[in-house]
DNA sequence: CCGTTTGTTCTGCC
DNA sequence: GGGCAGAACAAACG
């Protein structure tokens, strides 16, 4: 289930591999695994095509080729990499064949999906403000949280007003700014928004250079795992005592999701 | 069969 | 008609 710092990490270990090799050809495995485009067009558009870059936009991997953007969301178990064979590996939803390269898109469930814009404004302006970009300020989250009569962890879930946010960060940033998951976003404090800001932005960061958090059994090609599962504050700690004050941790739905969180850290 | 996961889409309420 | 909550959905697995 990766979120925004697991994406981050693709990002940054696939940029070398990809920047510079031109597409030679795409094959869809899976059939559904094309999100907003027929394969036929996809195909004609991108082939032939150079990456010049790749990067990050809310929870999507994007290739920019001369042309347009290739954006990939991989959704609960998809794994992008890179091979230089055409892969053995099950779930493969589909495969970019590149000057020397394979581009591999592995998917066990298959909601992972490859979509095409020509227009890069009108990919991102379907997504939130960027918790790492310069918009993310704490005037904007207090006035986002003010603004809004919505369950808070809701809202953070929310991938049109924040972009990149899941249910661990989520979990993990409102333990640390001391904030109930399902208090009303405009009774939350300027004290506790500024510190729920401080939090987003200090646990994302950390969880980046950790590699992040959730790939359960994800290695990368060179084999080094992501770390941040150790730094885990709240998440998954079900029935285990708070690491500030020993309050065992309890487990609730909030926005249709498992949710865990201190009873006496974060009150409503 | 059920619960779990993400984000989109829907339905229904106020 | 907007804002919101909650359910359904797409799929697979244990």
């Amino acid at each position: 289930m990766p979120e925004l710092p697991e994406v981050e990490t693709v990002v940054r270990h696939l940029k070398p591999d990809l920047v510079g090799q031109k597409i030679l050809s795409f094959q869809s495995i899976w059939p559904k695994v094309l999100g907003n485009v027929h394969k036929k067009y996809f195909n004609d558009v991108i082939v032939g095509r150079n990456i010049l870059d790749v990067n990050r936009r809310a929870k999507f991997i994007v290739l920019h080729l001369d042309n347009g953007f290739i954006p990939i969301h991989l959704r609960m178990t998809g794994r992008l990499y890179t091979n230089d064979n055409i892969p053995t590996a099950k779930h493969i939803s589909a495969v970019f064949r590149l000057s020397d390269k394979m581009l591999i898109f592995q998917d066990t469930r298959k909601f992972g999906r490859v979509y095409w814009y020509d227009q890069w404004a009108e990919f991102d302006q379907k997504h939130g403000v960027e918790p790492l970009g310069e918009l993310f300020t704490k005037n904007w989250l207090q006035q986002s949280l003010q603004g809004r009569k919505r369950q808070v962890k809701a809202l953070l879930l929310d991938q049109h007003i924040i972009a990149g946010l899941g249910n661990i960060y989520v979990d993990e940033a409102l333990w640390s700014a001391r904030i109930h998951p399902l208090i009303s976003s405009n009774n939350i404090s300027s004290v506790k928004s500024n510190r729920l800001h401080e939090s987003i932005k200090v646990i994302l960061e950390q969880a980046i250079a950790y590699n992040g958090t959730t790939f359960i059994n994800f290695t990368f090609q060179d084999g080094v795992p992501g770390s941040y599962r150790n730094q885990l504050q709240v998440f998954d700690r079900k029935g285990l005592p708070c690491k500030r004050c020993e309050t065992v941790i309890k487990k609730i739905k909030a926005a249709g999701r498992g949710t865990y969180f201190c009873p006496r850290c974060q009150k409503i």
